[in-house]
DNA sequence: GATTAGAAAGAACGATCGGTCGTTCTAAGT
DNA sequence: ACTTAGAACGACCGATCGTTCTTTCTAATC
């Protein structure tokens, strides 16, 4: 039918407009009006607003797999999956997919001192983005690409800590040289062995 | 009078209050309940919410200051002083200061995406921050503890990344190792020249 | 002791919040 | 042609939001 396009149309903007205004700031009606809808039109597709909330973190999952995860996970060797892993966060934060940057990051600033559902939640799409990274570390000492004498943890964290950065003060400052420092920094941690 | 005291009370419970719920997201409501006082109580301190938010802001700054900045100022050899820089600033987010982790890093990823006096004020902050560091670094260059070469706002780029990510996982996780993770960054970053 | 300034309380305002309900419209099934 | 399911709407609920107003209490001043 034609509601699930429309359903679709809500958890979008509703993922958008949630890196600006928070997740938990997202109201029903403002979402309503940027999507040209009734406030119980929107509504009726969710039970509650709790709903709609892991709607959008959904819909921003599969953004971030397919601008992010996949591309990178289509090469074989695991070093340039890392590289291409953090270039394509950088690139996806550079062409501004959300007006506020990368959802997650800012979905862990705004729920990581909460309880709830939708903190859990986030939490855990975290961890799952550090062990796609440590993974390929992995594997990259494994095939001898990297020094295995190193720690993946230690270097997936020194990674994602530039990535991070990046995205919150691109959003801030509105500077695109602040990707290329990422860049810079990721080059370094990666080409030093 | 006593008065004074009573604003400082609220001030500080609004900082600490904001690193959880956002600084709009916090309630003048919420906050008069939190220190024990009626709403007007609470409002008659502060002309409107945007003022209620600066001197928040005001406050955090000066927890800040103390802590992480003014401490470490007090060293006289500047890479000694970013040592204790960024050693101060994860000793402060271990302590749990605020039950939310550093301020600055809860209203930069907040009011990144926004316009507004309160976004403005948070962004300039974070420049000043970042100055601090950049400053201790081009010292500590002049005075030949690290290298000449190297570019200062790249350093302090990744020197403030991996102290913003590990933040942002010790409050999302509260697993104290992030920090030492960050420690071990550091150390990698100043001991290398 | 009367006056006064400031701190806090209490009640109430318009607006908006998440959420509910009944209705209307449309398109597919029989 | 009649029925039915689903999408969307408009009106409304109680609660809470920021904000304003008036009142009460207290402590210092003259």
């Amino acid at each position: 039918m034609d509601g699930e396009r429309s359903r679709q149309a809500i958890v979008t903007a509703a993922a958008g407009l949630a890196t600006v205004q928070g997740i938990d700031g997202l109201s029903i009606g403002g979402l309503a009006d940027h999507v040209g809808m009734s406030k119980s039109g929107v509504y009726a597709h969710f039970g509650s607003k709790l709903e709609l909330q892991l709607a959008a973190i959904e819909a921003a999952n599969a953004v971030f797999a397919a601008e992010v995860v996949e591309p990178a996970m289509a090469l074989t060797a695991p070093l340039e999956r890392l590289r291409a892993l953090c270039e394509n966060f950088l690139d996806h934060v550079g062409r501004e997919v959300f007006p506020g940057g990368c959802f997650f990051a800012s979905a862990v600033a705004e729920m990581g001192a909460r309880t709830g559902t939708v903190a859990d939640v986030v939490a855990e799409a975290q961890l799952e983005w550090m062990a796609v990274l440590t993974d390929q570390i992995t594997a990259a000492q494994a095939d001898g690409s990297l020094a295995g004498d190193l720690d993946p943890d230690q270097l997936a964290f020194e990674l994602e800590s530039a990535l991070y950065l990046a995205n919150s003060l691109f959003v801030l400052h509105r500077r695109a040289d602040v990707l290329d420092r990422a860049r810079r920094a990721v080059a370094g941690l990666l080409d030093r062995s």
